[in-house]
DNA sequence: GTCTATACTTGGATAGAC
DNA sequence: GTCTATCCAAGTATAGAC
């Protein structure tokens, strides 16, 4: 299930015939996820949108199973890339809720987070796909804690904050929310909750710049 | 895509042999949707599971779609049921987290909200499907609002908290958690997050029974 | 090393038996 | 009305061509 160098150097711009069609698929799979669900995403399917023929993905990939992850590595590590980027210039709670809700906004636009929904929901059916999966939740996990730590780290707030847990149910949350938009199509009742935290970030933000209980 | 009754009559609990077969059916259509997910509820697979003929879910469902919303009907009207009788003891935030997180560990232990999972998951891939889940989830944000209605519906939280959206996110947290926690097996992360509500709940007791704002 | 044509398996659905 | 045997499409995977 891990991925297995076709060469016998593992690079990661190459400009080989092999590692473009691998690209290929690799975008052709993310795609196939998104529109039409991990039970869609067939070899057939798959091999078709990226006008490619549909035995090449097990010469690349071994399996479909282990080229829809590496499509979920794709995406993951698009993700936390521009996570990372929106998250470096903020300060405070209310920022933070700001940059999110546009972040989410995009997810949902563009279906990134569908991709790891796909996967999630989809491994209990592939046997061995669960803990692969799993592992490459961390670094969103990772992301979610780092972004509380940034910006509630500092205050009186994050010591009394749970900070491990409650990133926790924000990563929970944010597939939650995927989910439900995904299926009904309407984002409002998703945005509609950030709104909210805004409002309530607002609280923090007084909270964070005057600290009511002096530290030694 | 609608249930179609195979008598003049559609009756609640038939016993005739159409009856039970359709009953075997929807129960092994739940446990392999639990089981082996969506993409894992084949016909074959369920057929077996319930050891009957394959054809039969044509013959009494129409399509394996019809089966596993007749499937998430059952899993619904089941927990509803449940939850209201959980919930109508209940009058103060602590006591609803207490029994949310009760009912959250069965959910986990038995899987039934992995039923609501795969079906929404597995919507995208198969053709109108999508609306017909969505439908069958409006129970659940209802249930959601009015056990939010019932603990601080009448305190003045309730009329500064957006209880709609609220609900609405807690539904959504549920599936997170849900999902989370059946991918990589460990409850603990999701219940410690009841423990920190439990907390949090225990703040909103002593606001609800002192109101500071009178109403006239 | 890269790719295509082909083999074989599983899945959805129905015609027709009882 | 209820069910089974059978059909054809779609799925994964590989043997062998280039």
């Amino acid at each position: 299930m891990a991925k297995s160098g076709t060469s016998s150097r593992v690079v990661a711009r190459d400009s080989s015939r092999s590692a473009g069609t691998r690209r290929q698929l690799v975008e052709a799979a993310i795609e196939t996820l998104k529109a039409d669900g991990f039970t869609g995403a067939s070899a057939r399917a798959i091999a078709e949108r990226a006008g490619v023929n549909q035995g090449l993905i097990f010469y690349h990939f071994g399996s479909v199973a282990d080229l829809l992850l590496a499509a979920l590595d794709s995406v993951s590590a698009q993700r936390m890339e521009q996570y990372g980027e929106a998250v470096d210039g903020v300060g405070s709670p209310s920022e933070l809720v700001d940059v999110a809700m546009a972040i989410f906004r995009e997810d949902l636009d563009a279906g990134h987070v569908t991709v790891l929904v796909e996967m999630i929901a989809g491994a209990s059916s592939t046997p061995g796909l669960g803990p692969e999966v799993s592992a490459r939740l961390g670094p969103w996990f990772a992301f979610a804690e780092r972004a509380m730590e940034r910006t509630v780290g500092g205050s009186p707030l994050g010591s009394v904050l749970p900070v491990r847990d409650v990133a926790y149910g924000i990563v929970a949350l944010y597939l939650g929310l995927e989910m439900l938009t995904h299926l009904n199509g309407d984002r409002t009742r998703a945005l509609g909750l950030f709104d909210d935290a805004k409002n309530l970030a607002g609280l923090l933000d007084a909270l964070g710049s005057s600290p009511p209980t002096g530290e030694p």
